[in-house]
DNA sequence: GTATCATGTAACTTCATATGTTACATGATA
DNA sequence: TATCATGTAACATATGAAGTTACATGATAC
């Protein structure tokens, strides 16, 4: 199964450094994250490998995309954080020659790489940007549902 | 992800317990599936749960399939074995209220739905029975192999 | 009926892995 | 050259799966 907190975690910080117009610091994201600042470069070093995102030192240093949100996919962030395959049965000492295995293998092969295939391609089709719009969308309405919340106060 | 190995394990046992016309105790799988007696109780108490095998306890107690192998699909196995979602993206916490992870559900919900549903069709197109079948047939062309070599060193 | 065998299960230990933390090196800017 | 930020190794902690021990319960053989 898949649990991966990264995954989601990492979405936090890509959100997060859409809306801010300078590099984002690893401390800064580590609050968006929920997470602490070492944390954030361990992972972030994954997307930086892929091209998602550039980190800079120094004074006014930090994170930004390396590319406009309309060309990442869900499917890239997913790789570039060290995406597992989905569906990976085996027994723990990887037993090449038992022939159970062998046999289940042959039974659902092609089904692991089809999930695998359908899930990523699912993904794919969801852009970074896409997501951030229908962030900023949810944000906006929730600011507004607490506004009408503070007048009906009054 | 899934990396079960429970699953794997489990289909040694269940193979193990086809073969023999008797119940097989613990032990004797435990053997067959590389662990102890405690942890096979363990895993095996949830097939039962499923009415998939049944357990007797005393002399010439252990188990036994409770249906026929080709009434027992691999999905009703993985249920079976405590099948975790597969994809199940979240943060740690559990934060329903995350506008982050509403809008990646609303883009994404349907696909770890659709995904989930694809592999249990696959893992539902597998009987027990035709698994064992092809396990057998490894196993003859394993024997006759290791013959051949015999033959061939005399 | 009682000795033996097998499961049922709680409690604990071990192990693997992901995450968090500290410390310090490296590079960039003021 | 002082400060800020990343890079990374090394270690600490937390979580969950698997393994283990111990003992209770139920069933069969004698």
């Amino acid at each position: 199964m898949i649990r991966d907190s990264r995954l989601s975690s990492v979405l936090h910080g890509l959100l997060h450094m859409i809306g801010a117009g300078e590099p984002v610091t690893s401390e800064q994201l580590a609050q968006a994250m929920a997470t602490n600042p070492v944390v954030v470069r361990r992972v972030m070093a994954g997307l930086r490998e892929q091209g998602l995102v550039r980190s800079e030192k120094g004074h006014g240093g930090g994170w930004t995309l390396a590319r406009d949100p309309t060309d990442i996919s869900l499917a890239d962030i997913y790789r570039a954080v060290g995406a597992p395959t989905i569906v990976a049965m085996g027994h723990r000492s990887e037993n090449p020659g038992c022939l159970v295995e062998q046999a289940v293998n042959d039974a659902l092969g092609d089904t692991f790489r089809e999930v695998e295939a359908l899930f990523l391609k699912r993904l794919g089709g969801v852009t970074l940007e896409a997501l951030a719009k229908d962030f900023k969308r949810r944000l906006a309405k929730h600011k507004q549902s607490l506004e009408d919340q503070i007048h009906a106060v009054k």
